[in-house]
DNA sequence: TCAAAAGTGTTTGAAATACACCCATGT
DNA sequence: ACATGGGTGTATTTCAAACACTTTTGA
């Protein structure tokens, strides 16, 4: 199976987990440089290497990613990726964009297609498939420098989060089938880096119908149990579709 | 210089005239299939035929595009699509997003990034270069089948329109450069497709400090004449970078 | 009993909506 | 003089914002 030499697909895959946006990063080494060539079906991360065969990077950290085959298209591809990376299928998963500057990987002219997925942290601890050992979530602010233009993805895609969640009620992919109100606003302040009052954001959200009370309580905390909620599919898909105001 | 064959670019063009939503097509015909072999740095359009040499399609009318030349970035290529296309220069531009089903052109593997543009209506009789001599203002309810996915890519242009256009003032790019608050108006309804009340719709725009009188009125129209306005700049460059609600 | 977070209502100001008539211009 | 779109204000309702205390739980 062939892949297309000048095209890639990159993956932001965001998390939430005490109330701190993370990325899931992978640190590329040598061996899996060559895993393509080796097992061409597999996933295959960055494999262009200068032409003396050496990768150009120390520690070469970058977002998950591959060469998209000539018999799989972007979107299927990229849902692959995702799948690798995780080990988990039924993520919100979107299309940003295209990177390409002629010079963002200096070796080869190859153009990147970014996506960008929001999981759930019930699978935080997901370490990926066999292929992939080094994943690893970085805190949104802390991520070190990356291959290529990967920091600059990063960016837009966060850019793009902080738009969609207003527009588009998909902060509920951050978070776990049953979740708290106060999980629910911490995601928001952390998304949009604000704060916003609890009776205010609780009053707005109830109003929505847009998440319905499960009837069980938070257990094992050192406070007051929190009701637990979820969120409504059939209102969410409703309001997904038709972009609406989400403002909190 | 060489292109990528398995990368090409396409331009959704938007204008606005007398009510209308307009899009820019290309008919192409069969010397301009071969123009990217005889003056390999003009325009491209697409070049792809069948394995006989053939394009499959009776009267092929498509978005303008082009494969990308391996030194120009595609943000930059797209701009030379569109300025070979209208003649002008400084139009808004974005990136929608690729298009890369595995059958999208059914005779190569092509991967197709779309950008859309928003120009002036001053420029509206523009008819291109002169290697493109059958460009065409369709309404955007009036598009014929296109090659291609070329009418999925204007819908989803379409589509992305719509959200941009209540996230920020982008509106103004479709107006030439002085314009009545009833044109602004006419714009807002005809893109959202929604009727709006005048005296909401004018305490709205006037409180916004977008749009200044510039003193100057409507000529030669058989009813009162209108004021006429531009857009203030520096207030459209601030509200434009954050993005913010433009609910009208 | 203390610490830590859950949960809850009311008041105030701002913005959204609904709505109808006179004005200026060209034919 | 008439047809065509330009232009304006007020009253009502809805939504956003500000704000403080009591409750529950585990340690």
């Amino acid at each position: 199976m062939n892949i297309i030499p000048s095209l890639s697909i990159d993956c932001v895959i965001f998390g939430f987990h005490e109330k701190k946006l993370k990325v899931l990063l992978l640190e590329y080494d040598k061996e899996q440089l060559d895993a393509p060539v080796k097992n061409p079906d597999a996933f295959a991360p960055y494999t262009e290497t200068e032409p003396d065969g050496k990768f150009p990077y120390e520690k070469p950290i970058g977002l998950p990613g591959g060469h998209v085959p000539v018999d799989r298209s972007i979107n299927d591809y990229a849902r692959d990726i995702l799948e690798t990376a995780t080990g988990i299928k039924d993520i919100y998963l979107k299309q940003l964009g295209a990177f390409g500057e002629t010079e963002r990987v200096s070796f080869l002219r190859v153009v990147s297609v970014v996506y960008y997925a929001l999981i759930n942290p019930e699978h935080y601890s997901i370490r990926g498939s066999s292929l992939l050992k080094s994943l690893e979530w970085y805190d949104i602010d802390k991520v070190p420098e990356l291959i290529f233009d990967h920091n600059a993805m990063i960016e837009k895609a966060l850019k793009r989060l902080r738009e969609e969640v207003q527009i588009r009620p998909v902060g509920f992919h951050l978070l776990p089938e049953m979740f708290t109100l106060t999980q629910l606003q911490q995601l928001y302040e952390t998304v949009l880096g604000i704060e916003l009052d609890t009776r205010n954001f609780r009053k707005k959200i109830q109003k929505m119908h847009l998440v319905v009370d499960t009837g069980k309580m938070q257990t094992g905390v050192a406070h007051r149990a929190a009701r637990l909620f979820r969120f409504d599919k059939k209102v969410y898909e409703m309001l997904a579709e038709q972009s609406f105001s989400f403002r909190v």
